[in-house]
DNA sequence: TTGTAGGCGTTATCAG
DNA sequence: CTGATAACGCCTACAA
């Protein structure tokens, strides 16, 4: 348990000033190859390493990136936050990371961040109201980003999948299987728009001559929420009027929807019907749901946010272009 | 973009000095009502808020606690860390996430957490050796646990689900189903150990009379590694051979291994074979698998951890027992 | 190239 | 209860 040693304790041995010892690890400074040597030779004894706390507080910049998720539900986090840590940590960031909830809010959070000097924060979420943002804004200094949904906070960027090509190939796809009666599972409302999904469908099919096209809500963008939403739908339509596509907004709740499409009200997919979903999580592709989605650039959208953190890209919303993965769940063929 | 206002700043609004204030913020300083008050309207008017990194560097505590992890293709890990971050959290830590891979690996984020003077480091993954983590442990002066497998490095405690009792008791359920013909699938043979499930499995088994439990091998903990497991199994072993009830090592093993055996096989589950598996993840209840499984205590593992952490509890191995979960992929009647 | 001040914003400790 | 001094370990700027 001993002390860790500072740049004087590693000075004092090599016969050289702190300073000097300062120099031999800061990269590009005037200092003699002899010099750098007594140190590192005096270094590499005691175990010297840079102490990053006092660095960041004489520097102001703690190379911590704070990342926001308030969805721990949804398996398409995980993917995301792979990528989103390793990529962060090829920078030298170090991904702080914080749990939103009705305990621990945003506001709550940023302050917090910004207590800890963080470098940037990272909105990845679904559930935050605009409004209450802009306020904690003000507070925390660090500049913010929304990944994976719209933003519509003023000064905040966006960096997400480009929905109406998203849906646009989606769509294009589903009519061309001959499907004509679409329907759309939407996530909570207010959240839903930010997805810009929903907008997206409606107008595709408007524009193709379908005027009405069914909506079925969910509560959460959760399994079991779709599970539900399309329970209650099937109770209330008669079999003449249903739908002959679904389409849900995430894979969370296209697979929730499958299982009681097939388990409980015994319909195929697609024959019957036939569902997609928006995400290409994990599950999608196993046998047993072999779902047509839409896979987000991952890899991409996280490498442009931390171009902008780090100011290597102008900041500024931008929508990616994905990837439509077609699987058994639509094709009719 | 104002800089952050430091208690100095407070203090010559307030008409006291710097101390004062930092009295005023600090619970049970010696300080009257009316200082405190002075105090905390210019605080409020200014919006100060103690800086949290010169504080640690102060201290010698930066209430963050580094969490690495190895493996995020296992959705285990996501309500694990759910949970972890919620109850860190709620303690006032913050969690730093930090993913280990073949170019980041252990000691290098060990290193980097010492320089960033962690209070603890989480070892949340399956894949690390004993040694390497053995050398790095002297390097970085934070506490070490391991969560969620067994340690073998001295001075680091793990805390752990109870696969003795665990296995012990999914075992005797699929007994006394009737099954008689078990195989488990492991994961690589250097990591399962660590989770001391296949040792209890093959215990339970030989003390019933089954001498032969065949063994099928998996490259790594995943779904695809799961379905070639089986896959192989299935190809190389005549039909009057094969095993009844396979046992898997995980969840996601299993659920690969289930997909397989159905849709590739044509195998009824569980009437041609039974499949059971461990963790309980989020489509181990989906209908289209209802899989038996064994859930480990997560909340209950999260807050010894922190327990262990903050000092309330002694830092010591523990193993915390879990809950079976029947579902329909063993059940005959 | 090297050494010297001074400062980052807080906490610990002691004098008044 | 309040103010002051020293320290935490590093960095920037300047002087030798």
């Amino acid at each position: 348990m001993a002390k860790r040693p500072t740049s004087q304790n590693v000075a004092d041995m090599a016969g050289v000033s702190k300073w000097t010892v300062i120099r031999a690890f800061t990269p590009g400074a005037s200092i003699t190859e002899e010099s750098r040597a007594k140190v590192m030779a005096a270094a590499g004894q005691l175990n010297y390493r840079p102490n990053l706390l006092a660095r960041s507080l004489a520097t102001n910049l703690t190379h911590q990136v704070a990342i926001l998720v308030d969805d721990f539900e949804n398996p398409h986090k995980l993917p995301v936050l792979e990528r989103l840590t390793l990529e962060l940590q090829a920078e030298g960031l170090v991904p702080m990371l914080v749990n939103i909830n009705e305990r621990f809010g945003h506001v709550h959070a940023l302050l917090n961040a910004g207590q800890r000097q963080v470098d940037a924060v990272i909105l990845f979420g679904t559930a935050f109201r605009n409004e209450t943002l802009q306020d904690a804004r003000l507070e925390g200094a660090a500049p913010m980003f929304v990944l994976a949904r719209d933003s519509q906070i003023p000064g905040v960027p966006a960096i997400s999948c480009d929905a109406t090509i998203a849906i646009e190939e989606l769509c294009a796809h589903l009519r061309e299987q001959g499907y004509r009666r679409p329907g759309f599972m939407a996530g909570p409302q207010t959240l839903s728009t930010a997805l810009g999904r929903r907008r997206s469908f409606k107008t595709f099919w408007v524009r193709h001559g379908v005027e009405h096209v069914p909506e079925l809500p969910a509560k959460s963008y959760s399994m079991t929420s779709g599970a539900e939403a399309v329970r209650h739908y099937l109770q209330e339509t008669s079999a003449g009027d249903r739908i002959d596509v679904l389409m849900c907004e995430n894979d969370a709740l296209a697979l929730g929807a499958l299982d009681v499409l097939r388990s409980e009200f015994g319909l195929r997919v697609p024959q019957d019907i036939a569902v997609a979903g928006f995400d290409n999580i994990m599950f999608a592709d196993a046998p047993a749901y072999d779902l047509t989605t839409y896979e987000q650039p991952i890899e991409d959208m996280v490498k442009t946010t931390i171009d902008m953190i780090l100011g290597r890209r102008e900041r500024q919303t931008v929508q990616l272009r994905g990837r439509l993965v077609v699987r058994g769940s639509t094709k009719r063929t």
